[in-house]
DNA sequence: CGGGTTTGACCGGCGC
DNA sequence: GCGCCGGTCAAACCCG
């Protein structure tokens, strides 16, 4: 027992009055038997210090005990005799026979300390105070979990929502455009379906040949960023980079094109060459995408202690896309998921949101533009036009062997960022109603990526982010100031934001972890990573 | 027993 | 041509 009561005396012989506990007149605790006198007793310390500090705002440390009465051996009342706060104490020896411990304020005052029942009861009363407290917090984060699932929830009631709208104005362009007779879409339309008999039903490579006029990138471009390729324009360079595969046509290469489209068969035999890497922290070996993977490989890397994994999408016969798996030398919690290709089969809700963002991202590198005079794209472009509150966000290489995008969601985007961002800068507006909208900085990019490239969509991710803000105007952008200071607090912790991140991204396909994201959507290594709400 | 993983072999690109 | 390296294959193995 280290800790005890204060009791304050002045002009006094304190050593005469507590020699023992019947001197005292009551057994310690002053709510029962003390008759007069001390109206405020506190706790302290052994050696005498005052547990809370002499030097701060300390009253409201003091446990008044109420009205107490006492009388001395002495019949000398002990009553008004509270120390200054800041007055420094200096502890005596307690007494042996009834643990009184007599201190000595700086102001001549004599305390008292009291080292049994009386600090004992206190310190139960502590305890049971911190557990209120605690039980409290405890409520108020239950609360907060609530509130962050229904959240969560809406967002994605709000996704479907979006993504059906969608679906109708693509229905609705494609009767429209039927109606125009436009030369171009028709034998675009008419080529597409020749694709589709031709590669038995493989549309979605497709997908990203009908990326339409360069004018609408441009345009869209002129909106989003002032950052421009040294030439001043966004137009398709499609082709500048050419694969010695792009002929190849084996059952995970890309079905070869017809030849009357050469820019259709170098941007698919591209797409097979973009890759879009996603960093995420996360101790789990894979993250959790929603689809169906089987390792077929394993290499260790030059430069890097940490093997890599290959996957190999097995959702479908014959689907190309596959997937490595790497750990980060130098921050080992950093895991690098690197996607290449795009689906050929339809996907289930819960990988809808990570195969469109990558395949926005593949398709927003090749047709945005190609890299610049000197080999590396401008790393804000894709940043600025589809993630335009996280421009750290997201990096774009095309010095490497292949042009990658990296995702890079190890980083909590800067709230004060969010607020700065002018309303125009908003690229996809929500067609759903505002009042329950939210939307944090880490599921932004899940759902505007899976927004604009809907897998059997066959806009681009600028297109359709620019059709639906000319029906749809943005509206909503208060949301995100609102949100940025919880959302800062939510995503200060890595951990906690990769599996936002992550989960986020599998709940925009449409599904919720606690439902909808069964084990058969993953592989058996990437189980672990969907249990985060749990936590 | 079927599906997934492991792991060494193999292949092709690339630089020297 | 040779070696390095990234990527893939496939037999062996594991596991439920």
């Amino acid at each position: 027992m280290d800790k005890g009561w204060c009791l304050t005396l002045k002009n006094s012989d304190p050593t005469g009055f507590f020699t023992s506990k019947a001197d005292l007149g009551f057994n310690m605790n002053p709510r029962l038997n003390v008759k007069e006198g001390i109206d405020k007793m506190f706790p302290v310390n052994l050696n005498g210090r005052e547990e809370h500090s002499t030097s701060s705002p300390a009253d409201e440390k003091r446990v008044v005990l109420g009205e107490v009465d006492f009388f001395s051996d002495k019949n000398r009342p002990i009553k008004d005799m509270a120390v200054k706060k800041e007055d420094a104490l200096t502890a005596k020896e307690p007494d042996v026979n009834t643990g009184l411990q007599l201190v000595t304020a700086n102001n001549g005052s004599d305390q008292l300390t009291v080292d049994d029942g009386v600090s004992s009861e206190v310190e139960d009363k502590r305890a049971i105070n911190e557990l209120t407290q605690l039980k409290v917090e405890l409520e108020r984060m239950n609360a907060e979990n609530q509130r962050l699932r229904g959240m969560l929830s809406q967002v994605s009631s709000n996704y479907s929502a979006l993504q059906m709208h969608l679906v109708a104005l693509m229905q609705q362009q494609q009767n429209s455009t039927a109606h125009d007779g436009t030369q171009e879409r028709e034998i675009l339309d008419r080529k597409s379906q020749e694709k589709k008999e031709e590669n038995g039903g493989a549309t979605v490579q497709r997908q990203f040949l009908d990326l339409g006029p360069a004018r609408e990138i441009d345009d869209l471009s002129n909106t989003s960023t002032e950052e421009r390729t040294p030439s001043g324009s966004l137009t398709k360079k499609i082709g500048r980079v050419e694969s010695p595969e792009s002929d190849s046509c084996g059952p995970n290469k890309i079905p070869k094109l017809n030849p009357s489209k050469p820019v259709d068969q170098s941007t698919v035999a591209t797409m097979k060459k973009a890759r879009v890497s996603v960093r995420v922290r996360s101790e789990a070996p894979m993250i959790s995408d929603g689809c169906q993977w089987r390792k077929y490989g394993q290499k260790m890397a030059k430069g890097n202690p940490c093997p890599r994994a290959y996957y190999r999408c097995t959702m479908a016969v014959g689907c190309p896309v596959r997937k490595q798996v790497q750990r980060c030398a130098e921050d080992k919690t950093i895991l690098t998921t690197t996607y290449e290709g795009t689906h050929n089969h339809p996907l289930p809700p819960a990988a809808m949101a990570m195969a469109s963002t990558t395949s926005a991202a593949a398709s927003m590198l090749l047709s945005g533009s190609m890299p610049s005079a000197d080999g590396l794209m401008n790393p804000n472009f894709l940043a600025r036009t589809i993630l335009p509150y996280s421009s750290n966000m997201a990096t774009i290489s095309a010095s490497a062997p292949f042009p990658t995008v990296t995702l890079d969601l190890t980083h909590s985007p800067n709230p004060l960022q969010l607020q700065r961002v002018p309303p125009t800068q908003y690229q996809v507006p929500f067609p759903v109603p505002p009042q329950n909208f939210v939307s944090a900085p880490t599921s932004q990019m899940p759902q505007v990526f899976g927004q604009a490239m809907v897998n059997q969509s066959k806009f681009s991710g600028l297109q359709s982010s620019q059709n639906i803000e000319q029906i749809q105007p943005p509206q909503h952008h208060h949301s995100f100031a609102d949100i940025s200071a919880a959302t800062a607090a939510i995503t200060a912790d890595p951990n906690f934001t990769a599996a936002l991140a992550a989960a986020i991204t599998s709940i925009m396909g449409g599904s919720r972890p606690d439902i909808g994201d069964t084990p058969n959507n993953n592989t058996s290594t990437s189980n672990k990573s969907s249990s985060f709400l749990e936590n």
